[in-house]
Formats: structure tokens, C-alpha cells, sequence
DNA sequence: TTGAAAGCGCTAACAC
DNA sequence: GTGTTAGCGCTTTCAA
């Protein structure tokens, strides 16, 4: 079936470059040459073009397999994910990496472990199996992480996490420049009498925020007032739960942990007959779209850079940037205003 | 430097099968054919204890590239998103492929195109060179595409959406039973004049979910009443817009077409001093858990199964689940009851 | 300017 | 029971 005539192709089997030089009625080693554009190949511009013919005659495609094998290094990155499915945020840290690691012509092998631990060492022994450039070890939410022993058998940059006790680079969102951006833009708007309300899951978000709020307020001159700092759900209910005592406290801004938290404040806030910015105005952060944008009215917000954290785990590892000094690579928290903000008219 | 000692590693290789033979005195077949539990191979279980111990010992690990290339075959899979960062939906479904498709051993190649031609053209070449078993196709809402060439090339399975003229095999979300469902949820908590707020945007969902609010409603010996159907953009402000009109026709309960504009619908609800659910009950639709879990109160709402959705695209595509006929395999949307509906008391 | 040939790491017949 | 051997499709010296 298979052996009478020249060469039988196996099922389905493809165009191999063999075929196509054969074809071309010239040597593998050429047609390797002037498909890969070789450097320093000296070949006949009408021998490249008949190589060229054929192999689009055929329809040839290379085999990454073979090229792989015999260059001994791929063109793969890992990116290992805690849970891609829950928020947008994993989405756009895999979106910002694809892209960068595409530009440079690399894919990417994605495996979601849903935070267990097997299903882990299963993804990062499959990744090595592939003789990928390296991983990209993710969290969906900033947090400090236990690396799983295999990744040390390869290059291996932490995105939106860091490992204590590790020297890994890591590249994670720089929480206290966020609280500082936030805190600032109430305070352009002539706010001075701020309330914070913070997470009550301990976390570098919980102090880098903190942080950047009692850095923004004491640049502008202000004592940090203990008694405006609260301590919420990070969710829609415990934006709600905690409006009463922001405002027992007299003030006119809040700068809420996180957008979902602003939501529920947004609630409360109205259920008392009173509006935002008019009686209260306020600043979000994490910027999640679905919300911010659509809130009434619109949600100020610091949005958090997911994309660029992908991205620049990928340059990192491609060894397109280097590597800070203490290895922990800090990305900005970008303002996005939109409407929640009063301006009292006087700065400062 | 490296041609003085015997079989000199190149830089950073890794540890071969050859290498695991000599340590253990035996021949790579013997070891390949412990290491894979090849079936039918009669190896002693000394040797075979012997093989372990030394593959062990050396940190051996299997070179993926080369058992392609020897067997033909990899075990790759590619989905190729349009959106990845957007919402959570096209995450949910790569959850759902990658789970499936691990469960068999495959490996999952995502790319995101962002819409862009050009980018998926090179997607899909790529996952060709890699041999893929097969591409999954998805867009994140569900919707009709214009196929790239390319994708004759291997097998195909569209997730989420369809291609007019195509018999291409595709798994999408059963939209008139979802909309029947929502309907059907009013219908039994005892309402019988039932608006429904559906998108601007023409699309399978504004086709099928109308048709699942009317054959439900019929199914209940209710005429439709077109003065119920109104048309919003499907975002918060859509339904923050429309609540009056939907007033006026004196209905005790609203099906919105999605989440977003159910709460937004509830902003405009709040604001007149009406409550949800106590003067109009609200269903939505897609089961955005960020926004229908945390909403005062809580929206019942129909989900959109996009893990199923991913999941069942792998699984046509290894053979494990048979196309059904017409190509098109539907999937259920389920019910999500939480608090936005008020139970009239009588049924019927 | 081009071709021959070795070999990347592994599997699969088939010997023994 | 275990080893020999022939490639898989490709790149890469090196020779011509």
C-alpha cells in the first residue's frame, strides 16, 4: 500500500524540506540555507528563487520538532498561571507577555495550576520536557509565593509575585507609588482630610498602599490621622459595611483599596441620600474596567499594570532588560481619572 | 575546552537518554522502554529498578522535540483567542481547554490575535510548525467568524462561535435555552408580565434570547407583548437608560441581556426609591461573578459555560465526544439563583 | 556557489 | 529479556 511508489508519504505526513530540494533539484543544505535566509550563504539568486518555487508549490512548512532537536534550544517560554480564569488580571499578564515574547518569536506554553501544587510540578516538568527559555511564574494577585523546586533547573522570572529567601527576579507592581498616585490626586483636588480604607487581608498591596498614602499626605504637609484609616473586605460588602465610620470621621475623599470596595461604598453612600463626588468624593484602585468605568458616576481609579508585568517578565528573561540592583523589578501604578473626584478649588 | 574529556556536555546540556544507558549498563531501547512502561516490553525488573535509579541519579528528563520528531505525533493542542485580557470569559475558557486537554496529556499553545489578521495568520503557522493535533478557535462573546485559510491545514474546532458556510465542527452556548431559562426563573417565582431588555447589537444572543423569553412565555400561555422588548446597549448605561420606559409598562419583572446592564438598571431603580426586588424583580444574564455576586442584592442570573465551552472543544477534537449532527454542539446555560427575584406566591 | 554527510535525542522493528 | 540499528526532519561543518 504504502511501499510501490518512490518515497510514500505516511498518513497525512507533510512536505519535508528533502522534498522540496528534490523538487528544486538541488541539496537540503541549500534549501535550508536560503529558506532560513542564512547569513553569509552564498547561493544563486536564481537557485534561491527555485527553491523558493518549489516550496511554495508544495505548500512546505518546517518541522519545529527537527529544528529544535537539532539546534538544541526552542523558541518556547512557560508561563505558569495561579488562576487564569477568575479575574481579567491573569488574562492581561498573559496578554502582555504573548505579545513580547512574539515580537522576539517566541510561544507561549501556558498551564493554569489552579494553586495545586501537582498539577504545578506537572506543568513545569512538562515545560522543561519542551526545553522552554524559561518560566514565567505568575499570581494573579501581588503576593509572595513558595517556588516549586523544578524551576530551578531553568530560567525562572516571578510576575506579580516575589519569593522570600529567593534571588529570582521579580517583577510586581509598585504598590506604594500606587497609594502615593492616589492619595496625590485627591489632594490636587484640594482634599486634605483623607480617609484610607485598607484590606484586611495582610498583603504587599495592604502596605504598600498604606505606605504611599502616609508618604502622599506627609509631602503635603499633613499628619497621617490614624483614626481615617480602615480596615475592610477587600469587596464590594465591605466598601459597604465601612461607609458609616469614614464618615463619622468628617471627611471629604476616600481612597478605597480597591475598586470593588469603592462599589459597595458607592452604595451606601447613595442609600443615605448622599452623592459622589458632590458630599464625598473618591478614588478606587486596580482599575478593573467593568466597574471603574461604569460605576455612577465614573470611577477615579489607579489602575494596575498587568500587561506590562507579562511583558517585562518576558524581557527580563529574553535578557532585553536587566535586572535591577536587589532584583525586584517595580512597575508604575498609572493614574486613570474619571469622574468621583470633587476639585475643592484650593491645592493643597 | 570541551573536546578533552569523553562525550563532552555542550554548554548547559542536558542529561540524555544515552547517558541514563551507560550509567545503568544497559541500551537506550531497554531504557526507553522502561522509562515509557512501553506495554509488551519484558525487561527484568532488576533492569528495570537499575534504569530508575540512574535516570534519577543523573536528573534525567526526556526531550520532548525528539520524541516528536521520532513518533510524528506531539502532543500539542493550539487555541487561538481573540481577546484574552478583556473579560474573564476567554480565560475561563482556556481554563477549561487547558484542564481538558491536560487530562490527556496535551499541551496547550495559546495565542492571543487581538483581532489583528496578520497576527493570526502567524498563530496558526506556528502552531502548524509545532504539529499541533488540532486548533481551537474562540472569541471571548459568541458570534460569527470569517475563517483564515489556514486553519484548513488541520483540525478545527470553533469555541464560542460559528462560521456561516462552514462545516468546521463548533461548540457555542445554547442562547434560546438560556433564554428561556431566565424567563422561565420569573415565570415560576409567580411573574406574568415580563419585560425583556435586549442588546443593540445583533448577534446569536439577541437572536436566541428573545427567542427563549418568547417560547417561554408561550409555554405559560402568555401572548408577548412586543411593548415588553426593548432594546439597550448592552452596558450599564443601556440599562440605567432604559428602566423608565420599562416602568411604564407596569411590569413586576425585568430579563436583562446581560449583568452590565442589570446593574445598571438597578443604579436607575435605587434612584427613583424603588427597591430590587421588592417593586421589580431583575434576572440577568452571563454570571459575572464580580458584578452579580456582589450587587445589593445579589442578581439571579444565568451563566455563560465558557470552561465547558473549551473543555468540549478539546474533547471534539481528541475524538473523546462525537459531533453532533448539523456540527454544532450546544451547551447548556445554567440557572444562578440568588436574591433579585421575589417570589409572588402564586405559580402560573 | 553548492552538496555530502554527520548527527541532534529518541523510538520501534527486529535480532539474538 | 535485552541489544542493534535505522531513521524522524533538520542544520551545519567542511569539501568541492
Amino acid at each position: 500500500m504504502t511501499n510501490s511508489t518512490p518515497r510514500p508519504r505516511r498518513r497525512g505526513a507533510r512536505v519535508t524540506l528533502r522534498e522540496v530540494a528534490e523538487a528544486a533539484g538541488v541539496s537540503t543544505a541549500t534549501v535550508s540555507h536560503v529558506l532560513n535566509e542564512t547569513s553569509g550563504a552564498r547561493i544563486g539568486p536564481d537557485t534561491r528563487q527555485r527553491v523558493r518555487d518549489a516550496a511554495d508549490a508544495l505548500g512546505y512548512r518546517p518541522n519545529a520538532a527537527a529544528k529544535n532537536l537539532v539546534t538544541g534550544t526552542t523558541r518556547f517560554i512557560g508561563l505558569v498561571a495561579d488562576a487564569i480564569a477568575t479575574t481579567p488580571f491573569a488574562g492581561q499578564i498573559i496578554h502582555g507577555a504573548q505579545d513580547a515574547a512574539w515580537r522576539q518569536g517566541y510561544t507561549l506554553l501556558v498551564a493554569n495550576t489552579a494553586g495545586n501544587t501537582e498539577a504545578e510540578r506537572d506543568a513545569i516538568a512538562m515545560m522543561l520536557d519542551h526545553q522552554v527559555q524559561g518560566i514565567l511564574y505568575s499570581t494573579w494577585y501581588h503576593r509572595a509565593v513558595e517556588l516549586p523546586a523544578a524551576l530551578r533547573e531553568t530560567n525562572t522570572i516571578l510576575v506579580n509575585c516575589y519569593a522570600p529567601g529567593s534571588d529570582l527576579p521579580a517583577v510586581v507592581p509598585d504598590e506604594v507609588q500606587g497609594g502615593r498616585t492616589a492619595t496625590q490626586a485627591l489632594l490636587d483636588a484640594g482634599h486634605r482630610r483623607i480617609a484610607f480604607v485598607n484590606t484586611t487581608t495582610p498583603s504587599p498591596a495592604h502596605d504598600g498602599r498604606l505606605r504611599g498614602y502616609g508618604e502622599a499626605l506627609r509631602a503635603a504637609g499633613i499628619t497621617v490621622d490614624p483614626a481615617l484609616v480602615f480596615d475592610a473586605r477587600p469587596e464590594q460588602e465591605g466598601g459597604y459595611d465601612v461607609l458609616p465610620r469614614v464618615l463619622e470621621q468628617g471627611v471629604t475623599a476616600v481612597f478605597c483599596h480597591n475598586d470593588r470596595v469603592a462599589m459597595g461604598l458607592y452604595d451606601a453612600v447613595r442609600e443615605r441620600g448622599l452623592t459622589v463626588p458632590e458630599d464625598l468624593s473618591v478614588m478606587g484602585f486596580d482599575n478593573q474596567e467593568i466597574i471603574a468605568a461604569h460605576l455612577r458616576p465614573p470611577l477615579s481609579t489607579v489602575g494596575l499594570p498587568h500587561g506590562e508585568l507579562g511583558a517585562a517578565g518576558v524581557r527580563l528573561l529574553l535578557g532585553q532588560q536587566d535586572v535591577p540592583p536587589g532584583g525586584r523589578l517595580e512597575v508604575t501604578c498609572p493614574q486613570v481619572l474619571r469622574a468621583s473626584v470633587r476639585n475643592l478649588g484650593a491645592a493643597g
